[in-house]
DNA sequence: CCTCCACCGGAAAGCCGGGTCA
DNA sequence: TGACCCGGCTTTCCGGTGGAGG
């Protein structure tokens, strides 16, 4: 019998190599970054000279290329470092995974060869150990903390702590390079730590269309086989990821599924059709996603609109038709309904998600009203409650409402 | 031009579960 | 262990408002 992975192993016709269109690969050109290349590479080309860089902090939205950029340079600073003898280390630390001070602290120390674990120990002990290691020999180390917003949201000792060290250093010298996509975080700082972070700022802008298409056509030529791409492929995926917020990544991620909707569909070439396959899968996929991670009270309401889609010819409804609807389907859950001014509240945050559409309209002497429809096609919402049904598995209660909100059924 | 509907949305206070500190 | 704090969620209160109808 055939294997029955045998239809997998054979060689794509479509990809060379799709690890080229994953987020976390690094090219060896990055187009329309040059003035941040520049900028970043001045301030640490200090660390070549002997002296202390200033610290960095870099502001963009994801995918606008701020890891890869700083990556980029790192990598050839250390290149150089090298040859001209210069010591400089560059520690890159994520965030999200080392996300409290001892954690980025234990990491730091180990990029000295220091055995410190990765819990037990005093903060102030590890500290200690990073002293002595980045002192040990004469030289200058950066440290890198990408998403550093997310470190923050747990306290800025670790910002505080590292940014004072250089006052108790002999020999060497530390340098911070903070990252984030999120300038709000700031406020959390204080002022002195905000004021050291940010000695110098670069800032990363979205992409335009035109230069996201610039991206792709840097890395289709290793990812995708010889002539496979039809000549509206990159446009299209530049052009979708434009309209969303100039993310790079998104449009990297497109280019990437319509690919492989195109292998799945044995299809010898990558068409535009395939493009907005592609898109419409990852949108659905994306609403799933958020319908799914809603609070409870939310996913009624949405349930609550697609009821009144299901039962009305019209296809907008006012806030006093949702909240009396609201009002009914709880008590028929048996679940406590909560206030008009809450679930108003709860309308906007889905508005704001793109579920629905809440435009405020006046009716003159009938009042002034939100005008609520569904925003995204009923089908891959309710696609979605049903999953989310299936994994449910909490309290019954919750469960009974889940079921109860996938069933559609009549409930007077 | 004024009224007044039916709701918006800010402010503030209450509640609750979880974590911290002495 | 209990006092206390914190952040997220919710309610209560209430001032504000665009425009059809008078």
């Amino acid at each position: 019998m055939e294997n029955m992975f045998q239809d997998f192993t054979t060689e794509s016709a479509i990809f060379e190599n799709k690890e080229v269109l994953r987020p976390n690969y690094i090219p060896e050109n990055l187009p329309h970054r040059a003035k941040q290349i520049k900028s970043l590479a001045d301030i640490l080309s200090a660390a070549l000279k002997g002296e202390t860089p200033s610290n960095i902090f870099i502001y963009g939205k994801t995918g606008t290329g701020k890891t890869a950029t700083v990556k980029y340079v790192s990598k050839e600073l250390e290149e150089m470092g090298e040859k001209t003898s210069s010591k400089c280390s560059l520690i890159y630390i994520n965030g999200e995974i080392f996300d409290t001070q001892y954690r980025v602290f234990a990491y730091i120390a180990r990029a000295f060869n220091k055995h410190v674990p990765m819990v037990g120990w005093p903060t102030d002990m590890v500290y200690l150990e990073i002293k002595t290691g980045i002192d040990g020999g004469k030289k200058c180390v950066i440290v890198i903390l990408d998403e550093v917003d997310k470190l923050v949201s747990k306290g800025d000792e670790a910002l505080y702590n590292l940014s004072r060290i250089n006052s108790e250093l002999n020999n060497s010298r530390l340098s911070i390079i903070g990252i984030s996509n999120d300038l709000t975080f700031m406020e959390l700082l204080d002022p002195r730590v905000r004021s050291s972070l940010s000695e110098e700022e670069i800032i990363f802008p979205p992409y335009n269309a035109n230069q996201l298409k610039d991206i792709l056509g840097e890395r289709v030529e290793k990812a995708f086989n010889s002539s496979v791409l039809d000549g509206e492929v990159i446009p299209l995926c530049a052009a979708f990821a434009a309209q969303e917020n100039g993310d790079a990544r998104s449009a990297l991620d497109l280019l990437r599924v319509s690919g492989e909707v195109a292998e799945r569909s044995k299809s010898k070439k990558v068409t535009e059709e395939h493009v907005r396959l592609a898109s419409e899968k990852m949108e659905k996929n994306r609403i799933i996603e958020v319908v799914k991670t809603l609070p409870v009270q939310s996913k009624i309401i949405l349930n609550t609109v697609i009821r009144l889609n299901k039962a009305n010819a019209k296809r907008r409804f006012s806030s006093g038709e949702v909240y009396n609807t609201y009002r009914k389907l709880c008590s028929h859950l048996k679940i406590e309904a909560l206030s008009q001014r809450r679930v108003s509240a709860l309308v906007s945050e889905l508005d704001i998600l793109g579920l629905i559409n809440a435009a405020i309209i006046s009716k003159g002497r009938y009042g002034r009203t939100r005008e609520i429809s569904l925003s995204v096609p009923e089908e891959s919402v309710q696609h979605a409650l049903v999953g989310y049904c299936e994994l449910e598995t909490l309290s019954t209660i919750k469960l009974k409402t889940q079921v109860a909100l996938c069933g559609y059924e009549k409930w007077e």
